[in-house]
DNA sequence: GTCTATACGGCGATAGAC
DNA sequence: GTCTATCGCCGTATAGAC
């Protein structure tokens, strides 16, 4: 194993940590520099540029976030237990990355120059066969509402928001880390039965 | 009138345009003052400094946007008639201003440090009459649920995390601005008959 | 109050020695 | 690959003329 690939790696995981605590703009390459314990100059060898260094951070996150998501998404799962273990599945994985919401909105806010990370964020949400399914459901007279990108949307508003105001909750109610937590993993089970409820027809 | 008013209210709408659209941090005090139409020494003659403006700018934002909502969760209207009522209005102020939920989420995220601005945004969500409701209505049995956090949060996302994913939507869904409009306006039918439906109980 | 002029430090980036 | 040194630029702030 090369020496560089260490150091290209330690310039990564630094500046991925400093990215998803402070923000990109709040990030000097100076600081990432002294994080990583290396010469500034490096950061510039390695990536050409900040600008760079944090496309292919960003790439990363998102792909490596979206992968399992998208394939719930696309499986053929029946509807509502589809629901359960998408909204499961992206809690868990935001709970372990509190972050990473406050941290892609931050991107969304300052992007409408650069497409290109967009890009990526828009295949974390590969909606067609969900779509398909919604509709279909809703030929059918199984569910009661039947537009997708609504359906979607409350969703996605139910799983992520909560992480974006976190601090918002915990300062709010006095909650500790832990409590928080804890306020989430109810959502695990809420949200789902919500999301159901709303589509579920009247017997 | 004095003209030092018209220059400070320049330099404060300039910079508030400014910070909404491209967020606190890319923006710099020669550009505000560009587009103020101003000399950059003005802006601190006026403002002590960027982070002091912003401050101002930030509680007038918020001073503006919350007081109404503040008054329907304070009264005391019927419950499901409370949830319209805000939910509406909630809507309507993000429509006109739909930026704003970008530059809250941002604040929110390089806030750990600044708790100035917190109590200011907790200072919009004063739930201490809507929690007692809930819990009352709770113990007469007339809803469902009763855990007031969750249900405000609940509802929060439901309102505001659209806006933060305009962009994406829009992109999604091949959406003009119109349609977007559209697409929000539904959910000021929406949301409300979502939360309305998780509180009441089977009949 | 408004302007010109400027000081200062931090920034992203690079040239060039080793 | 890694370092030192330095570039030019920008954001913030102030001194001082009008």
């Amino acid at each position: 194993m090369s020496k560089s690939k260490n150091t290209e790696q330690k310039i990564f995981d630094a500046a991925t940590e400093l990215f998803l605590e402070k923000g990109v703009d709040r990030t000097s390459v100076r600081e990432i520099a002294a994080k990583a314990g290396i010469n500034l100059a490096l950061m510039n060898y390695y990536f050409r540029s900040k600008e760079n260094l944090f496309g292919s951070i960003f790439s990363m996150l998102v792909q490596k976030n979206s992968e399992e998501l998208i394939r719930i998404l696309d499986s053929d799962m029946e509807l509502f237990e589809k629901i359960r273990q998408y909204v499961g599945v992206y809690i868990d994985m935001l709970s372990e990355n509190p972050l990473l919401v406050s941290f892609v909105m931050s991107i969304l806010h300052r992007s409408r120059e650069r497409i290109t990370e967009m890009k990526v964020i828009s295949s974390l949400y590969s909606t067609d066969q969900f779509t398909r399914q919604i509709l279909d459901e809703g030929k059918k007279g199984n569910i009661r509402r039947t537009d997708p990108t609504q359906i979607f949307v409350d969703m996605l508003s139910l799983i992520a928001f909560p992480f974006a105001i976190k601090m918002l909750v915990i300062d709010k109610n006095n909650f500790t880390e832990e409590e928080f937590g804890e306020f989430i993993l109810e959502r695990k089970k809420r949200i789902p039965e919500l999301l159901i409820e709303s589509l579920r027809p009247p017997r």
